[in-house]
DNA sequence: CACCAGGCCGTGC
DNA sequence: GCACGGCATGGT
């Protein structure tokens, strides 16, 4: 929500709730009312509701997009994401670390939310630079270059701890900032090549990594969704809304659970 | 004690 | 091509 103040300084008012459960970001603790998270190399503790002008955070949340036009554009397309706009309100795509997203994404195959925070605070804890007393940073390329899978299998990835090392032993031989500047579709391929990345995780890095807004990935909840309520949706058609329109989706099948 | 978690890999047909 | 079992671990 966008207001000006008495110095007509115009600010932006959002709620970050349902972004920081949402399952696209691993972490961040709900303590009390509040939300305790990292981002980057800074430890921050931040109200549900979030008025800011840090850069950091304004970009995290990926607050200069118009998100008023993209939610009023998707409650357009059914009853039901209608209904989820209004039930959920604010929802974001986060612009995160895309090496963060890589491991976080790798780890959450067959895993669930609860385990996957664990884990990645505990890859954080050992491998990642200290913060302060409380969090660490999440380990660069660099520092996680020399980490074994039986590293990893002790610190209980289980199985997805051959996958993270086929992902660590892909980016240490390359240069991050021109992976960076590939096309989607190239992107799309070479993520594809690593062992341990499948369709749906690469959908996952290639939107909450590397803000490609119209990757739409497809999980066990989204082939029900598609299968049953949302069967006439034309996913092809959402271009760059399409992240979002999944967000919501996803979201509306969770309401009906409840 | 079973069964599941926002999949993917390897194998076999 | 596509169906299937196996996979580590912790939670219910």
């Amino acid at each position: 929500m966008r207001y000006a103040d008495k110095n007509n300084t115009i600010g932006i008012m959002i709620n970050i709730e349902k972004t920081l459960l949402s399952g696209q970001c691993f972490r961040w603790k709900k303590i009390d009312d509040k939300f305790d998270g990292v981002i980057g190399d800074k430890h921050y503790i931040l109200p549900s509701i979030l008025d800011t002008e840090d850069p950091i955070l304004i970009n995290y949340f990926d607050i200069n997009s118009d998100y008023d036009k993209l939610k009023k554009e998707i409650s357009l397309i059914s009853p039901e994401l209608k209904y989820s706009v209004e039930k959920i309100g604010d929802l974001f795509i986060l612009n995160q670390d895309p090496w963060e997203v890589i491991i976080s994404f790798i780890t959450s195959q067959n895993n669930n939310i609860k385990r996957i925070s664990k884990l990645i605070e505990k890859i954080s804890n050992v491998y990642g630079k200290k913060i302060d007393d409380e969090r660490n940073m999440f380990p660069t390329v660099k520092e996680l270059e020399n980490v074994t899978e039986e590293d990893l299998r002790n610190l209980g990835f289980g199985f997805r701890a051959r996958y993270i090392v086929s992902a660590i032993n892909y980016f240490k031989d390359i240069d991050f900032n021109k992976f960076k500047k590939l096309s989607r579709e190239e992107m799309e391929q070479e993520l594809l090549s690593i062992v341990g990345i499948g369709p749906k995780v690469c959908n996952c890095i290639l939107l909450y990594g590397f803000h490609f807004t119209d990757s739409f990935p497809i999980d066990v909840w989204m082939k029900k969704a598609l299968s049953t309520t949302f069967k006439d949706l034309d996913v092809a058609s959402l271009g760059d809304k399409a992240g979002l329109t999944q967000q919501y989706i996803f979201e509306y099948m969770r309401l009906k659970d409840e």
